[in-house]
DNA sequence: ACCTGAACACCGTTCAAGT
DNA sequence: ACCTGAACACCGTTCAAGT
């Protein structure tokens, strides 16, 4: 019995061309589909692929090079989960691309980590593939009537309502708390009025789907109405607040 | 020379009332706010209060403990630095709150981490801070002649788009380089159309402040337009649609 | 050219003491 | 009751080799 332990067993050098970028990232993508990205270390995707932990370091410069990468590979999958509607209104149209947009994220732990947890500077790849899904929808609102400019800035309101919404999200479940108790939650806190008559239970969180849907179709009003006022329409008086709206009797 | 070296010289036992979690919080707060909340480690809080690493955990049962507890500190601070606007309509006022509520994060790296970064459930103290500010907002919308839920919901869309926008911000500063060359952005890929037609730059982080204002305004546009629908605003019926807006001639 | 283990400088946390 | 160092189980990364 002088075979090594298990647990000391040094692997056998592997042979040159036994890995490849491609095997490492590959590797990486499903341990961290599988655990998490939190899960996702260098030493522990070594293990998994039967590689010195340094070797990866020969592909991939850095942890954060490695993610990136996978970022471009989440984005290509992210991309290919949508299914965009056809010969609906704009708004119709926007209403369900951003629902999807966040069912998505919602359903796919790992590429709401990689793609909006881990928000900045994308790869040119991971940026040409967004940058075309963005352009279709921009395409929607400029045959809608806004111009290129009012409908990349409508798009960057609901994205940022968006991923806010989806990152404030997670940060109540990874607290591991559910959400405070619906009703109650601000019950002995002195000094509120209104907070403590509401007729529906809110949480702090803001992240209910009442919420979300909230955002959405207020945004969307909003937009209808910039629509109708760059179109001069006459109803409404340039009503920059309530009380000067003129209703055109 | 038989001292030991600066290195090795091992601390000498403090008395037994020497530290106190008020020093422990000060201490860590200040750490934080010097360097940033990355920096923050137990040992290096240990090391400048002069004390042994494990005393800090007498204190706080976690890191996340201390974290919870600077976070309180970090609400109090926020609200300190808010000057509520008066005599204003409702839309102004929350326009100011808004704006006010951006500014001192972006100005505050400790505050944004603390609070926004690190979003998830308070302590019931920051809980309490937050809701008696939040209860100001909304009565101011109440007045208006918002229901409380809808003055609830209202508060909700603003409050997730500002933190999604302070969160992508820091995503994108954190990467250290700039954001992308403002026009050029999407120059070399294919098969675009409205994003290579933009007339002003626009880029892919979606937070300048540009994207800021066009979407705190059309949030407000949006509840301008809700408030007078729900007041059975005579001019507009039930314009859920654009298209379905009829205007009342 | 590719793969490797040892080593480095860190973490947060536990534990069995010391006083 | 309070403070402590040693130790544990991790990180990401570098370096000087091996083949």
């Amino acid at each position: 019995m002088s075979t090594p332990t298990r647990k000391n067993t040094p692997r056998k050098r592997r042979a040159r061309g036994s890995i490849s970028a491609e095997e490492i990232l590959h590797g990486a993508y499903e341990l961290a589909s599988e655990e998490s990205l939190d899960a996702l270390s260098m030493p522990r995707l070594a293990q998994r692929l039967d590689v010195g932990v340094t070797s990866i370091y020969w592909y991939f410069r850095s942890k954060e090079e490695l993610l990136d990468t996978m970022t471009e590979k989440a984005m290509a999958e992210f991309d290919r989960s949508f299914t965009l509607s056809q010969d609906v209104a704009w708004d119709e149209y926007v209403r369900t691309y951003f629902r999807q947009f966040r069912a998505v994220f919602r359903d796919n732990e790992l590429l709401c980590d990689l793609i909006v947890m881990r928000s900045g500077p994308l790869t040119p790849e991971a940026s040409r593939i967004a940058a075309q899904r963005i352009d279709l929808v921009l395409g929607v609102l400029v045959d809608a009537g806004f111009t290129p400019d009012t409908a990349m800035f409508a798009y960057s309101t609901l994205s940022v309502f968006v991923r806010g919404h989806l990152f404030l999200e997670r940060g109540w479940a990874a607290s591991g708390r559910p959400d405070l108790p619906p009703e109650g939650a601000f019950a002995n806190v002195p000094g509120l009025s209104v907070l403590t008559s509401l007729s529906q239970p809110h949480t702090m969180a803001m992240v209910s789907e009442d919420d979300f849907e909230f955002g959405l179709e207020n945004t969307l009003r909003g937009l209808r109405h910039l629509l109708a006022e760059e179109a001069d329409e006459p109803c409404v008086v340039r009503a920059r607040n309530a009380k000067d709206a003129v209703p055109v009797v």
